[in-house]
RNA sequence: GGGGGGAUGCCCGAGCGGCCAAAGGGAACGGUCUGUAAAACCGUCGGCUCUGCCUUCGAAGGUUCGAAUCCUUCUCCCCCCA
């Protein structure tokens, strides 16, 4: 495959030309990418450089996969930076442990080296660690965007944030990267990289931008944190109604950067918002589960009927049954009062008819379908 | 070390002695409408079997009939000087 082929939907290759440059060797190159575990889901957001990394290996290359475990401990003290949270290394371990499972999803596992970058950090020594951090100036670091904001905003930076990049760099090392791919907003760190491996004595990896997938609000990025993701390994349905979330105006993007093979969006937008779930939920679970989400969508969300599987709860019986009390129990109402204001607002039915009482008997009850907004249910149980 | 400013609910941000469970905005949630969990509009948005009570405005004390608002100490953050 082409460098031009390669280098299809991406930002920046730094140096321009590079590429090119490295493909001409014949030899198979390694192409790195980093995800710290910060979370426990891979969401669409990380698929458009794991999908780039899969085309690489589809050309012969191989992936390298960093799932920087020690990286994620570097978070920011002040707890302030929600896309930086302070994590404990057992829960970094239950978000890597999973991590695996999810980029096999895309990538050719036989292609694949996934390595943690622990395995350098773990044993690292206290020399080594200033023979790295005076390879950069706090000048440089500071240039760093989100550093230049933060510091624009009046906010704290610690010191330990500052080694971020210079641990994403010296991972470029540890692997010997011939390239490595990341979000534009990563581009400081790559570059950093190259003059990383420079300075190691290794020749510099070709820095890949890819643009960033705005989330399910059509506005910032996707994250969790921002709450406005899809993850690849939610189910159909949930993946479905998220995608129908998606801003008119923020379509064509979604369909550029997630689904580039398929026709672009042209017809009516509501169908072409439907077609892209489609695709989306096929694409991460078996194929036709696109439409049976579909089909739960109309059934559940348009034409406001009861899915398929309601989850049954049961509820001890009484000669009066207070009703807040069942939401929180049984439909994971965030508390009694919530409860009552749901109930105020005409957002709780039975069987279909909105509800306005707090206290039921419990024949009203026993094996009827209670619902909260539009997605909450629950079949309710008596028991004695 | 010296000087100045700040810390408010999920986030941003008003308030600076009683009318404050705390303006406004964002997010979220409910409803209406709809092509849809888009947009728009309306509403809700600390807890409690709730016209009342309880607990919140960095922490601990204090003043006061009454404090998010005043005082003291402490913690953390930012800016300027060194």
């Amino acid at each position: 495959m082409s460098a031009a082929a390669l280098l299809e939907r991406t930002v920046e290759e730094v140096p321009p030309g590079s590429l090119e440059r490295q493909l001409a060797s014949g030899r198979p190159l390694r192409v790195k990418l980093g995800v710290d575990p910060t979370a426990p889901d891979i969401h669409l957001g990380h698929t458009l450089a794991l999908r780039k990394l899969r085309e690489f290996q589809d050309a012969g290359h191989l992936a390298v996969l960093i799932i920087g475990d020690w990286t994620a401990r570097v978070g920011d003290p002040s707890g302030r930076s929600s896309t930086r949270p302070m994590l404990a290394a057992d829960e970094i371990e239950a978000n890597a442990a999973t991590y695996r499972a999810q980029v096999d999803r895309i990538l050719d596992p036989d292609r694949t080296e996934v390595r943690r970058n622990g395995e350098w950090f773990a044993g690292m020594g206290l020399e080594e660690l200033f023979r790295l951090s005076s390879r950069a100036t706090v000048n440089q670091l500071l240039r760093r965007n989100d550093f230049g904001e933060r510091i624009g905003r009046e906010e704290p930076i610690s010191v330990l944030e500052l080694l971020y990049p210079l641990m994403q760099a010296f991972d470029s090392v540890a692997v010997q990267a011939d390239i490595e791919l990341g979000g534009t907003d990563q581009l400081f760190n790559l570059m950093l990289g190259r003059e990383i491996q420079e300075a190691y004595g290794q020749s510099p990896q070709t820095a890949i931008t890819l643009p960033i997938l705005p989330g399910t609000d059509g506005v910032k990025r996707m994250s969790k944190s921002a709450g406005n993701y899809v993850g690849v390994s939610e189910p159909p349905e949930e993946q479905f109604g998220k995608v129908m979330r998606l801003p008119d105006d923020a379509l064509s993007e979604w369909y550029r950067l997630l689904e580039p093979d398929a026709p672009p969006p042209a017809g009516h937008l509501g169908d072409e918002k439907r077609r892209l779930a489609r695709l989306i939920v096929d694409r991460f679970h078996d194929v036709g589960s696109g439409e049976r989400a579909e089909e739960h969508f109309n059934r559940v969300i348009r034409d406001r009927s009861v899915p398929d599987e309601v989850p049954s709860a049961s509820v001890r019986g009484a000669d009066s049954i207070h009703l807040p009390e069942v939401l929180v129990s049984a439909l994971g109402v965030s508390s009694r009062s919530e409860a009552r204001r749901l109930i105020a607002q005409g957002g709780v039915s039975i069987d279909g008819d909105p509800v306005s009482e707090l206290d039921l008997t419990p024949d009203r009850l026993d094996g009827a379908v209670l619902r909260v907004g539009k997605r909450r249910f629950a079949r309710i149980e008596i028991v004695p």
